[in-house]
RNA sequence: GCCGAUGUAGCUCAGUGGUAGAGCAUUCGAUUCGUAAUCGAACGGUCGGCGGUUCAAAUCCGCCCAUCGGCUCCA
């Protein structure tokens, strides 16, 4: 019987790869996206009159078009939306641009009875205004570009793809909108191209590849957001920390440990309580009197005041600083029910957790060895794509705490650190924690999706709260600088985006099992068990199939569960003591004498290379 | 929290008002096997939960829970 490997893909190299730009990249995309919203919004308002047009813009894989419409839009309303946009793109209209005045485009828009448009209108501060036409049946207010008629967008390469809600301007307090996500391409094998991308990246779910690698689960007898971790998963978690704890050892780092709750006096001190009191697990109040007073315990939702109290226990010298306390700290956030997802979103979540106390002098040194350690971690894990985010205050917000002076000297030592590394970066106003700014390191997932994993803040704000002192060279009490910093954030969205970037397939050091050996039969199973003790000795994590299956099933299901490295025995193994060596990134090794493979996996392990 | 969708065996999924199904996994038996699925049998389900409509509900309706997509939020 001749098999086809199921693990080769049929690719025809002949065929040139379908580039598919993001939308930013490509004037022709940003046209045809623009236009192609405009076509879906003048398509919805002939099948719905009642539908109010507000915004529609591009996205960089597509474009949505918020709608303010009575009944929600269905998945059949989809289909004649799209079907109602073909007849539209078929009559070939020509796309006008015109200018008018601020008056008469009010006028125009009053006539129309579209308020959206007016608020739109009153943001908008230059003069003319500039207006698009869809021939002479639509228009829209719009800074364009656009192609030049309907007839240069291909039907086949438009698919509309959800419904959502979405508030007007963003704002939660506002109207929801109907918001319709859609994407447009310049040719249907583009369009092709980017379904079967998200195919793809569907497939690298850390919640799908999390459930079938055994990694973590959640239970509905726990509650959401709440991940428990399988042995295998522990296993990873361990090795994480484990390979951080001595990175910090290396680097002067002080482990410590706090409990899991706290006087929720402690928090109001922090101003944790006065900005996060909703977004924490409700108090535990012995009675109804104290519930009443605000006296009680609290999960902890942050570890800086337990690690400010351990600073805070002696008098500190000057001689003493830089002092780095280190925990990994598991912190419980009682997070808004939409917002969960996976690992990369949960309510109780361990923090790779550190505070730096520093004299102003250290601040900046300390600050860049901080970068320089993160920066590290990323290489080590082999992560690439990320940007790095300086997280500054919004200056229109009253949410933050501290004098503008200390703001600002937080804000120019992060400003000083990246310019000092030369890292690319950008500023974001309004991202900043509300003691102080941060410079974050931003990942995305399968899914396109932003999330924050590394962070440090630099803090006047705490200590000033919890009146830090140290004794200066001088004899003098001086207040210290906090670093707070976290260059995995979170255990368990690391771990939720590291599968995602290794698709399951993790780096040999990483690898939960990271050798399995397959008995060709239950003869050989003795002589396996002595490899796997002899391995096991070594720091190797090995293992033997006990299934008592075929090889052909045994090696599709290690296959299967991407464990890296396969020695199949049988009896030329046995008789000279080797291992026929089959990996999962190269294939069949043939047969290597048992203590190479022990060499090579030890290297491995201690490199963190492949095996 | 808001808008929408989804929820059937451990997993992946069929099943549109009339006695709950398949494949895989698990267990048992046979097979002792050489690089992605050996054969056979058995086990396995308050059809997410509660309530309602109906002679009859996995299927229709309501509420709740959870998950997914998006919005808002993210110390």
């Amino acid at each position: 019987m001749v098999q086809q490997p199921a693990a080769v893909e049929q690719n025809s190299p002949s065929a040139a790869p379908i580039s598919l730009p993001r939308t930013s990249e490509s004037e022709t995309l940003k046209k045809i996206r623009h236009t192609t919203s405009h076509v879906m919004a003048m398509a919805v308002q002939r099948l719905f009159p009642k539908a109010q047009v507000t915004i529609g813009p591009w996205i960089e894989s597509g474009f949505y078009y918020d709608f303010d419409s009575p009944e929600p839009f269905t998945e059949a309303d989809l289909k004649a939306i799209k079907k109602e946009m073909v007849k539209i793109i078929n009559k070939k209209l020509p796309v006008i641009r015109e200018e008018v005045t601020r008056d008469e485009a009010r006028r125009r828009i009053e006539a129309l009875g579209e308020p959206y448009k007016l608020e739109i209108l009153d943001d908008i501060k230059t003069e003319p205004i500039t207006l698009y036409h869809l021939g002479d049946q639509w228009w829209d207010l719009c800074a364009g570009p656009h192609v030049e008629s309907t007839a240069d967008l291909n039907p086949k390469a438009i698919e509309l793809e959800t419904v959502a809600g979405a508030y007007w301007r963003g704002d939660a307090n506002r109207q929801q909108l109907q918001r319709i996500y859609g994407t447009a391409w310049e040719t249907p094998e583009q369009l092709a191209e980017y379904k079967r991308r998200k195919e793809e990246a569907l497939k690298r779910d850390h919640r799908k590849l999390g459930k079938e690698l055994g990694l973590f689960l959640f239970a509905d007898a726990v509650g959401p957001g709440l991940p428990l971790w399988t042995p295998k998963g522990t296993l990873l978690r361990s090795l994480l920390e484990d390979y951080l704890k001595k990175e910090q050892v290396a680097r002067g780092y002080l482990p410590v440990v706090s409990p899991h709750i706290a006087r929720v006096d402690l928090f109001k001190v922090s101003g944790h309580w006065q900005n996060y009191k909703e977004d924490m697990f409700p108090m535990m109040a012995e009675d109804a009197e104290s519930a009443a007073a605000e006296q009680g315990f609290v999960l902890k939702p942050m570890n800086c005041p337990f690690h400010i109290q351990i600073y805070k226990n002696q008098l500190r010298s000057y001689r003493e600083l830089p002092m780095r306390l280190a925990e990994f700290g598991t912190v419980y956030r009682y997070e808004q029910s939409g917002e969960l997802g996976g690992l990369t979103r949960v309510r109780g979540f361990t923090v790779d957790d550190s505070h730096l106390f520093v004299r102003p002098d250290q601040l900046a040194d300390e600050f860049l060895k901080v970068v320089d350690l993160i920066l590290s971690v990323f290489g080590d894990l082999q992560l690439k794509n990320f940007k790095a985010r300086l997280s500054f205050r919004d200056p229109a917000s009253d949410k933050y705490i501290g004098s503008d002076e200390a703001w600002n000297k937080a804000e120019s030592a992060i400003r000083n650190a990246v310019a000092t590394l030369g890292m690319e970066s950008f500023e974001a106003p309004g991202e900043a924690a509300f003691y102080g700014p941060k410079l974050d390191f931003i990942f995305r997932d399968a899914l396109e999706r932003e999330w924050q994993l590394g962070t440090v803040q630099v803090d006047y704000n705490l200590p000033e709260r919890f009146e830090l002192e140290y004794v200066a060279e001088d004899g003098s009490r001086q207040r210290p600088v906090m670093i707070h910093r976290a260059p995995f954030g979170s255990l368990e969205r690391l771990i939720g985006i590291l599968i995602e970037e290794y698709a399951g397939d993790f780096p040999f050091w990483l690898a939960p099992v990271q050798v399995r050996l397959l008995p060709v039969g239950d003869d050989f199973r003795p002589f396996a068990e002595e490899v796997v003790a002899q391995m096991r000795l070594l720091g190797i994590r090995a293992e033997v199939d006990q299934s008592g299956d075929r090889l052909g099933k045994i090696v599709r299901t290690a296959e299967k569960e991407k464990v890296p490295v396969m020695a199949i025995v049988g009896a030329q193994e046995v008789e000279n003591n080797a291992l026929s060596v089959r990996t999962r990134s190269a294939g069949d090794l043939g047969a290597i004498a048992v203590a190479t493979v022990c060499d090579r996996a030890v290297a491995a392990n201690q490199s963190r290379t492949n095996f």
